[in-house]
DNA sequence: TTGTCTGCAAACTATTTGCACCGAG
DNA sequence: CTCGGTGCAAATAGTTTGCAGACAA
């Protein structure tokens, strides 16, 4: 997993260690679809091991977060989501207020609108960490769930 | 003031009652500039009298929030944001996250952005609770705040 | 009078911190 | 052997709730 190894060399770099815990953390994040919060986390390893508390969690998603391997997704429900970078980097999110379903769309895609706040107000949006919420296209569909 | 009688009208409808402190806590809302929080209206009314407790005020946003007369912010930043929606009716929200600026957009505006959602994933986002947060013009303009 | 509203205090949820021991390098 | 990391428990911040007395209609 190239995760884990920019993981261990950004550890390195600041003479921090890669402890079993931290690994565990970022591999449970990997078994996990979609968004995660510290809780979810912590229930993951907890299958595994109760060698794990749930303060270590917060303390590595920190970490992780400092080193752009995660990022944290405000989605509103006064909770912090977590999800894995990886390969794609930053992207932003429209998440369904129905189902949670949470969609990812490119920066790229975005570009007309970031330059209209750009142009009409001096505005940077900072897309990438930008969540949309509104209903995805089945709960559009049908509203009965 | 109209948005008062607004929401007398609405409580008389479901039965309510208009209270000094309801009072007090709608006309502190349009005292306060931009967007406030629960403490900063019990702050504002604790000028005037400490006849107030934090958690009327919490009941009271609740239903000003039901009744559409307030809409809730979330910045980002661990805590609800309350601003009054008063003529012109719910907007985008622009935050800059450097001098913590808001710049209202008309949801007109970003009917392209939405357009695009709708076009591409199926996906109907919620424009009136969107908030964008990134860095205001003077705040791009000088860094070093 | 009636049933809503309030203040108070306690409960709650998500998160953070202090500290002594533990263990990776 | 040396710090950095961990679990534990307690603290914190923001918000909610239960309850008995207060008060608007």
């Amino acid at each position: 997993m190239a995760c884990e190894e920019v993981f261990v060399e950004k550890l390195r770099a600041q003479g921090l260690r890669l402890t079993p815990q931290r690994e565990m953390i970022l591999s449970a994040m990997h078994e996990i679809e979609g968004l995660a919060t510290a809780e979810v986390i912590y229930e993951q390893v907890q299958g595994v091991t109760s060698a794990l508390d749930i303060s270590t969690v917060y303390r590595t998603l920190d970490l992780l977060e400092e080193f752009d391997i995660v990022a944290c997704i405000d989605r509103g429900d006064g909770q912090h989501h977590y999800e894995l970078l990886g390969v794609h980097g930053p992207h932003v999110h429209l998440i369904c207020r129905s189902c949670g379903r949470v969609i990812g769309v490119d920066l790229e895609e975005l570009q007309p609108f970031a330059r209209e706040l750009e142009t009409k107000y001096g505005f940077a949006a900072d897309l990438d960490r930008l969540s949309v919420t509104g209903l995805c296209q089945s709960c559009v569909e049908q509203p009965a769930q």
